[in-house]
DNA sequence: CCGGGGTATGAAACCAGTTCGCAATATCGC
DNA sequence: GCGATATTGCGAACTGGTTTCATACCCCGG
């Protein structure tokens, strides 16, 4: 096992070139399954379990082995392609990271959408709450979880009915 | 299976007498080993996972079977004694929540320990956030990992060596 | 263009945490 | 105390995920 290092993106790369450079640095092998959940995970564009993201790949080429598509996210999250997250119920879902600003989430509990956001004053709190504590901060995840406008208006007629 | 609703504390009330009030409007039994294990996990305040609680009840009684641990848990959970929470590493630790405000966590990812904190100022942007998307929070999770102090020293002295 | 060393793959075994099915047991209202 | 019903402990089953192992593939050197 090498040492795991995620490489920044050069400023005119996409991400199937900075995971080839990955792969040629580390001496790995670029392969069709490989080539096939890459671009698969990043057309999809969204968060992603293991699941959903096989299922689209066998649309391809339906031989490939769930391991492998556990295989292959790790690496892309190694070398920074991807990002893990862990929303509650058990399943790791993926999201692209290539070139994408840090963000939170917030969980509609009713239907599921998840919407993005990025708050630079929470993230200055969240700071000065670490230092305050002497810690030095590498990670944090910030989730709220409500019901979309939708989902509260379903709800109150649910209610009245 | 009932529909669970969790119940709010009479003023006086201490967390076994709720847990007594719960049972007995659900139709449910209070036995002894639930009463070790609530009085054990009162007791203990902290974060613990099943393991830990576990092995702390079993001095009191050491047939006590992890499924009856698992199964108390999700009925404190249920009640609102107890509140379920995932740091990563695939274990669900459990905290006591009786008249506990809400907080988050800064968790050290070097040797695992855990500061509470609360913060009035993230959480009304949090808020506000929430709002101009158009959601109704009724939940957050906010977790800040890194370095404490020591480990960031200790991590210093590894890296000069 | 071919061969070989080393990596990757697929299937199945494995793992840890958690839940389930069931027979035996304990609780609680009457 | 009785009896209906909930609970327990056990082991088996399930879950998401990882690892093993034999085989297939990639890719560099010649």
């Amino acid at each position: 096992m090498k040492p795991v290092r995620n490489i920044a993106p050069e400023p005119t790369e996409t991400p199937a070139e900075l995971l080839q450079r990955y792969l040629t640095r580390q001496g790995l092998k670029s392969t069709r399954q490989r080539s096939i959940i890459v671009e698969t995970f990043l057309a999809a564009e969204g968060h992603l379990d293991v699941d959903q993201l096989l299922a689209r790949v066998r649309v391809q080429d339906p031989r490939v082995s769930a391991a492998t598509v556990y295989r292959t996210m790790k690496l892309l999250t190694e070398c920074g392609l991807a990002h893990a997250q862990n929303f509650g119920g058990g399943h790791t879902r993926y999201e692209s990271t290539f070139r994408r600003e840090h963000h939170d989430h917030l969980i509609c509990t009713g239907c599921g959408t998840i919407v993005e956001f990025e708050n630079d004053r929470i993230e200055a709190l969240q700071d000065q709450v670490a230092r305050h504590h002497g810690y030095t901060i590498h990670d944090h995840k910030l989730e709220l979880y409500g019901l979309c406008r939708d989902c509260q208006a379903r709800a109150a007629r649910g209610a009245r009915l």
